[in-house]
RNA sequence: GGCGCAUUCGUCUAGCGGCCUAGGACACCGCCCUCUCAAGGCGGAGACCACGGGUUCGAAUCCCGUAUGCGCUACCA
């Protein structure tokens, strides 16, 4: 008997944007889909009318895009099982809620909202444990009908049993069970037509013959609500797997109090897609006992079930930070060159001509290409490449355990020498000014540290001959003239 | 409060009864390289495997309690 074919969705709501959970929720869906040669669902929960914010939808997808997670079917590519959005599809949920009300298995509730916060009060007060009391449960025609003169618009709830229990297995964390008594009659339908999430997720899940449901912990325990309906709609639920939850630096649920929590400010941050993927693919999911830098192509060659952890994890930007240095290290130049780019337009000071020259920007980009951690900070790294002229106090002309004198006379030597020659290749400059630091009765690294400073403005750059060398003869010189003109009037 | 899930270095994790005097990575510390900063190399420190009972010749690994953490408990998802 062939096995069904792999389908597994990714079913955000557009509340807001998507963070790093939703994404490695995405991810390993993609994972699995890609690795079974099935197919990635994207479908839009948009049920929630109040809540939901103009242009997330975009957004989230354009952060699938970026991470280049690739989609089969979802709101933007037509399918066999659409339409994608939820909120166009209210139609089926309707059905199946009149089906389930015929059945006997759910029914109409006239409860106001009001009479709903008081009771739960209440129940709370009393130390109860908060639930519907079933008020509407087992109304009679007549009393539906005099309810309806006061509420014109019932909502339908769900006739959860009163006994028994409900199992399911869960591929992460085997047999799970839950106490029929301790399901609520929740709601099925609103009063405004829109489904709710369970109803919704449920008929949705049947109809586009979705194989695994791979979502976050937090919705274990809605589990049992949604094998209840498959049983009464007379449905075979799908495989569930529920992900560990990705937690702050705190251990609470991530919330904005935790800084970057939107997968968009990653990208803003100068964050590599492939390093993005990385790190969230071993947030709850590892290859082995020692490889961490891994590439898709490897992760869905490799991506199992089986190697999804139980434990939730805490989010560790330290990690995620070493992981980019190291995808941008492993960068070609242009293409580096080409990814920092926007970033230098952005960032760079005012008084940098714009466009910037892209040939200049490749050549400037080794230097630092070790250095970066994330393309944002490129432009604080490089800008005295860039600026016409330079700011620093002449103090930090002034190595340790040097004054002023000798930094005047070794910068003034060391223009000396530089003007002798117009060779300014690497080689040339060290092999001038390496034994100019003897004869002046000076380290090198006080030489090259005065040098640096006149040339960059800054005491930690790239090495000294390289960064001359990109920089240009003629600036280095006038750059160079400029720090004796400082120190020399400091001196007097 | 009720229900559920989880519990290995600060953090991410390996481990699916003997290979574990618990391995890797980030961060941290030291040394090397070195013109600064990085990167890189080498080394170090860091987990009595939450605790307590079992089962077994043998347990981080299986079972039961306890504790702690987290999640759910909405006409939110």
């Amino acid at each position: 008997m062939p096995e069904k074919p792999v389908r597994v969705r990714y079913a955000p709501s557009p509340t807001g944007l998507p963070h790093v959970g939703n994404i490695r929720t995405a991810l390993f869906n993609w994972l699995y889909a890609r690795h079974e040669k099935g197919s990635f669902i994207v479908r839009i929960e948009d049920t929630d009318t109040a809540r939901t914010v103009d242009g997330a939808v975009e957004v989230i997808l354009e952060s699938l895009r970026w991470l280049g997670l690739d989609w089969d079917e979802g709101p933007d590519k037509p399918g066999s099982f659409g339409p994608y959005r939820q909120s166009e599809r209210l139609e089926y949920y309707k059905k199946a809620a009149e089906q389930l009300v015929a059945q006997g298995n759910a029914y109409y509730c006239y409860c106001s909202s009001e009479r709903l916060e008081e009771m739960r009060s209440a129940q709370i007060a009393r130390k109860e444990p908060p639930g519907y009391d079933r008020a509407c449960r087992n109304l009679t025609l007549e009393e539906r009908a005099s309810r309806l003169e006061s509420c014109q618009r019932p909502v339908i709830r769900f006739k959860a049993p009163l006994e028994g229990s409900t199992s399911f297995n869960d591929i992460i964390r085997g047999e799970v069970t839950f106490e029929n008594r301790s399901i609520d009659d929740f709601i099925l339908l609103k009063a405004d037509g829109y489904p709710t999430y369970h109803l919704a997720s449920v008929v949705d899940d049947h109809l586009m013959q979705i194989s695994h449901i791979m979502r976050a912990e937090e919705w274990i325990s809605s589990t049992p609500k949604h094998v209840l309906l498959y049983q009464m709609l007379g449905l075979e639920p799908p495989q569930f797997a529920h992900l560990p939850m990705i937690l702050g630096s705190d251990r609470s649920k991530l919330s904005k109090r935790h800084g970057a929590v939107s997968i968009t400010q990653y990208r803003d941050e100068g964050y590599l897609p492939e390093a993005m993927v990385n790190f969230l693919a071993l947030l709850g999911w590892s290859l082995d006992d020692k490889t961490d830098i891994i590439n898709i192509q490897t992760l869905v060659e490799n991506f199992s079930l089986e190697r999804i952890g139980k434990t939730a994890a805490v989010f560790n930007r330290e990690k995620l930070e070493w992981m980019n240095g190291v995808y941008i290290r492993s960068l070609e130049v242009d293409e580096l060159a080409r990814q920092a780019l926007p970033f230098l337009e952005k960032d760079l000071p005012l008084s940098v001509k714009r466009p910037l020259d892209e040939e200049y920007v490749k050549a400037v980009m080794p230097l630092i290409q070790e250095r970066a951690k994330t393309l944002s900070e490129i432009p604080s790294l490089v800008y005295f490449f860039f600026t016409p002229d330079i700011e620093y106090p002449a103090e930090l002309l002034i190595g340790k355990k040097m004054d002023a004198d000798a930094a005047l006379h070794a910068l003034e030597a060391t223009l000396e020498k530089l003007e002798s020659t117009q060779a300014f290749d690497h080689d040339s400059l060290e092999q001038r000014l390496r034994p100019l630091a003897e004869e002046l009765g000076l380290k090198a690294g006080q030489l090259f540290g005065a040098v640096r400073v006149a040339v960059t403005g800054v005491t930690v750059s790239p090495p000294l001959f390289e960064t001359m060398m990109v920089l240009g003869r003629n600036k280095c010189l006038e750059r160079i003239k400029q720090a004796i003109k400082k120190l020399s009037c400091r001196v007097d």
